[in-house]
DNA sequence: TAACATACATACTTGTCGGTATGTTGGGCG
DNA sequence: CGCCCAACATACCGACAAGTATGTATGTTA
């Protein structure tokens, strides 16, 4: 019992608050978007204060850039980065992964948080462009290097430019995500699926392309 | 001089400052999106003034509700629809709109006024969605019955589902214009273009493939 | 030309929201 | 034990922007 574990909750737990902060303020600002997020809001659904905020961010803008370094970066890199360390084929794990992005409604509804962001944020404050980019060229150059390996493998067609196709992939993904956020539908994103698996099947090398 | 024209410069022309309000808001909201975009703002630029507007207008919401279906609207009637009724091979069309599109540095950064307000407002305000939605649906079944035609005239692919393939290009316009703003590069949106022209190429039936 | 409605002008109100000034408490450490 | 700073809490401020109340002018019509 002495010396108690560092994961007890405390009455003070800076670490924890800072956290639970940057996970409401991400919820926030997925649904309402940067400028419509509400501080209030943020510190209604975590019974923080605001002294207690602005102790850890210095402003509304600082606590936006957090969420982007720490939240939704994180979320690219579980969603697509740490799925590619695995073995199998490139293409068959890239399937994977748009397979298994989220499909409910709620999803659809609220679209993809770093499109969200870099689509309202982008024009307008060039701190918030710059780590949108961030995370963007991250997301690309993984799926880029997941190519170039399926290339070298020779599962991968050697005839394709691994950066522009991860553009186009990266591209169709976020133009469906779009699509189904208007239309408020979750078959138009599971068309959109459809039709981004059936275009990566295409990137197959020849000989590989019988292959499961 | 007696009976004069209509559109001599009136000191009172309503429909005149109503249409300049409605191109004030229009590059307004698509500069600072919906939210941000300033009532007073609109009215520096149109030297109208609030009461005017006011006039014309039930509130800010109507106002915006109005870009969407007389300004956003006929800019998609005009870049994509109109240029269809002209005689030509379906996918000649298509990839001559494509090359069309605006390039320039501010055109990438404002990006696709549809998709912005579409992003911004969709999952705020049913309104705006459905206006939103009307627009889109428009633009993709033009596509779409364009390729029908083509597919009848024996110059696409009869494998192919119009619908499905005019959601495919409205994504990936949409998708790569998303990309262009973050990346503030009309690099990133030419090369864009650049795969989309390609892919529409691979549309061709196969007899025609080979012509201009 | 007098009346009346449309078209516009000006000044004010009101609510929201980010931010801050200032106070209080917990807990590590000498 | 008691100092002291980080970690919070509370109450308030000021700016800004949408909307409105109310007034004025224009032009059409009887």
């Amino acid at each position: 019992m002495l010396g108690g574990r560092q994961t007890k909750r405390r009455v003070r737990d800076p670490e924890r608050t800072r956290e639970r902060l940057l996970q409401a303020a991400f919820r926030e600002v997925h649904r309402s978007g940067f400028r419509s997020a509400g501080i209030d809001k943020i510190l209604a659904a975590t019974n923080v204060t605001k002294g207690a905020l602005y102790h850890h961010f210095e402003s509304k803008e600082a606590l936006g850039y957090a969420v982007v370094e720490e939240v939704i970066a994180e979320l690219v890199r579980e969603r697509w980065l740490r799925p590619m360390l695995g073995g199998g084929q490139p293409i068959n794990i890239l399937t994977g992964i748009v397979r298994r992005l989220p499909v409910r409604p709620q999803d659809i509804r609220e679209s993809c948080p770093l499109l969200n962001l870099a689509q309202e944020m982008s024009p307008l404050d060039e701190q918030f462009r710059k780590r949108l980019e961030r995370v963007f060229l991250a997301w690309q150059e993984g799926i880029a290097a997941l190519l170039r390996k399926g290339q070298s493998q020779g599962t991968v067609r050697r005839d394709l430019n691994p950066e522009q196709t991860a553009g186009f992939l990266v591209a169709m993904v976020e133009g469906y995500a779009s699509l189904a956020k208007v239309a408020q539908d979750p078959k138009v994103w599971e068309a959109g699926i459809g039709n981004i698996v059936g275009w990566l099947r295409s990137l197959r090398a020849p000989r590989s392309q019988g292959k499961g």
